[in-house]
DNA sequence: CAATAATTTTAATCTAGATTAAAATAATCC
DNA sequence: GGATTATTTTAATCTAGATTAAAATTATTG
């Protein structure tokens, strides 16, 4: 029965379900997506949606788990690639923007957290203070090996990814501004960053 | 019948429930806040905030009128203050998240702007346009008169806007780390903008 | 092609929470 | 203190939209 290309078509399905929830969300807000929404844009049925999520707390659920995903994979390649703090917190942004705005996007603002069954809840919590804690020891890091000015790490890690994770506020789906994102927001968003040579 | 006395009276009493209100939305997400949650803060019962607001829809429309008010109030006073472009900027930074995490908070985070009625949702549209543009040209004023460096203004706006609109996210009454924001803040999100006399 | 499993739809329920009307209470004023 | 107005509660409704079960369809496999 085909395990790996049924996988691969059930996966394929879920993710595409994932995209036009975080699109549903960010765009209509939660409370005026209705299944139904996300089903239209999949060119289904909102019952068909159950078969691929226990609920909708589930749904939104996957969706936050997902972003959290990606910006975790663009915080490792930051790492793996940087050759110094400051590098690492530039590429990091670099990387995390290029996702919000490019192909593999939208990504979901998690506002609704809180009406997260406690365990989700909870996951979505560790894993985004995981990434918290991630980008300030990238700081810090920096502080240490002089590429990046004494700081205050949690509030310099709290400003940056708080004007990270409001991209999706303001940006819908434009190639076009896309590109200038990528450009812009990393030089932006580090350029306080640097130590003053004065 | 004392109008003067009885409309303070009313006043008062649909003040606090905004401010219950954006804390509950903040705090449990939209979704997650009935309007029972918002009245139990006040010590009522659900139905009475239907003697100051017609529905909820009218509440959030409420909670983020008040919040482009204060946003608007600092960039006022900001603009007023300040005697160069990078002062605005600077005061400006400083009197927002003041408020956000001042007495005169919580501010509520824009998250259900897409499920208001079409003139509600469209007036607080324009006065967020407002803002964006207002800050914007604080901005261009700033390369103008030398002080702020060469910098794509709208980006830079988004950005800087961002950092702030997302402290709700993580900052929740406490007043030691409230000192923390407002001494942080501002020096982090200005200190790219500084023309370098490279 | 028959059989089995995967996916989707149809057609009901089911439910939390918003909303409303009327009654009760509290405040204010002369 | 009695009358009038302001505020709140009680006790029903009302409803959009989530959820479910069973049937229908579509794909896959040997």
């Amino acid at each position: 029965m085909a395990r790996i290309a049924e996988e691969t078509r059930f996966q394929l399905q879920r993710g595409r379900m994932l995209k036009a929830a975080a699109t549903c969300f960010n765009e209509k807000g939660y409370s005026g997506t209705s299944l139904k929404d996300v089903a239209d844009h999949l060119g289904l049925t909102d019952a068909a949606l159950y078969y691929y999520v226990r609920n909708k707390e589930e749904l939104v659920y996957q969706c936050y788990l997902r972003a959290a995903e990606l910006g975790k994979q663009a915080m490792d390649r930051a790492r793996t690639e940087g050759r110094c703090g400051f590098e690492q917190a530039f590429l990091y942004v670099r990387y995390h923007v290029e996702i919000m705005v490019g192909d593999r996007g939208p990504v979901a603002i998690m506002s609704e957290i809180p009406s997260l069954k406690p365990t989700h809840r909870n996951e979505i919590l560790n894993v985004s203070r995981q990434h918290s804690t991630g980008f300030e020891e990238i700081l810090a890091a920096g502080i240490q090996d002089g590429s990046i000015a004494e700081c205050d790490v949690r509030m310099t890690g709290n400003a940056i990814m708080g004007a990270i994770n409001w991209i999706p506020k303001w940006f819908h789906s434009d190639a076009l501004l896309a590109k200038k994102v990528v450009a812009e927001f990393p030089k932006i968003l580090t350029s306080g960053l640097r130590k003053n040579e004065s």
